[in-house]
DNA sequence: TCATACACTTACTTATCGGTAAGTAAGCAA
DNA sequence: TTGCTTACTTACCGATAAGTAAGTGTATGA
């Protein structure tokens, strides 16, 4: 009857990752992820028995895909302002997607999160925001960026005005979000 | 039996405001308030028969409270940036009671909002973005602030750090919210 | 060929969701 | 006193949530 799926499991997981950024933790279920793989809600049941080990799994994969990008990007010969636009690019893809980032999604459902994942949570966040610190302080020590912050501040300033500009890009357009992010640009090499 | 409560309608929509910013709007149910106010659940239906209509008045509150804090700032004698600070305020309040701010709740949410209230949401955005942006504006000519942006981006630099920077505090904790908030008047007044 | 593991489906449970219908006690107005 | 309104409660509704137990077909390996 219905096509033999090569990796359910993953199609799963990419599902719940796009239904994540979409909707947000509270506003999916099983039955959404069921529905679109022509399979009962007992099967995802299956590869993940409740919904926290599902978000558990979803963010282990965004903090290995962070982790990937960050060692993709040391072995680079790009410029800290490159990976910088490396990361935001990252962003700029959301917006014709209706999603926002994972971290906004866990970051404002965060109370109502199991606690089980509330340490990956973290850790994804201080994973990213130390990636965007490190690219900052070697720009910086390059003389590629300028800016009065510390490192990890600056870090703070650019990761919030992505979180949110994405959040806000859905309801006032994508022009504004286009202007952030050439601000971010603008503001470090003045 | 219980006590009578003097606006058991206000009740509910300060309680509605409250479960929005601390757990968002598909997070709570009318259970929650009833709950809260001893009654049972059909009494909440009694003053708001739907969902989105309780979800309606609330934004309709933040609007006016906006509209509000406008009036107030325009007949002050504060400088631009205290206005801004006055602002910045409310953000910072924030974060003591394990809330994001109602702007970001409904933008993370956005997706799953009833149809009914986007166009109310898109306006208390455009509210807070444009008090944010106007006061700018006076404060550059005032020569209080100094900006390279127009005063739209930079307003909405602003919002994000404080939309996400509120987000991010929950978890990362409150001094970052600090830093971020230093940072924004920091920035203007360089 | 036989058994076992895998990847599901069928069929269910329990709890909660938003919402409704009907009833009721208390107050107020003519 | 009667009639109407307000502000609820009681008792439901159908839908959906997450989750489980048991069964089934298929592939694989001993």
């Amino acid at each position: 009857m219905s096509e033999k799926q090569p990796d359910t499991k993953s199609a799963i997981l990419s599902i719940a990752k796009d239904l994540m950024r979409q909707l947000g933790y509270n506003a999916f279920s099983y039955a959404d992820i069921a529905r679109r793989l022509n399979m009962k809600n007992a099967a995802i049941h299956y590869h993940y028995p409740g919904k926290a080990d599902l978000l558990a799994d979803v963010i282990e994969t965004y903090i290995a895909e962070y982790r990937q990008l960050e060692k993709q990007l040391a072995v680079s010969n790009l410029d800290s302002c490159q990976k910088l636009q490396q990361f935001i690019g990252k962003y700029s893809q959301l917006i014709g997607q209706n999603s926002i980032c994972i971290i906004g999604s866990v970051a404002s459902d965060y109370n109502t999160l199991p606690d089980s994942v509330k340490a990956k949570v973290a850790g994804l966040i201080g994973l990213v925001i130390g990636m965007v610190e490190k690219t900052l302080q070697e720009g910086r020590e390059e003389g590629v960026f300028r800016f009065r912050e510390t490192p990890r501040v600056r870090a703070l300033l650019i990761m919030t005005n992505l979180a949110a500009g994405v959040q806000l890009a859905r309801i006032t357009g994508k022009a504004d979000f286009i202007a952030i992010e050439q601000a971010i640009v603008d503001q470090l090499s003045k």
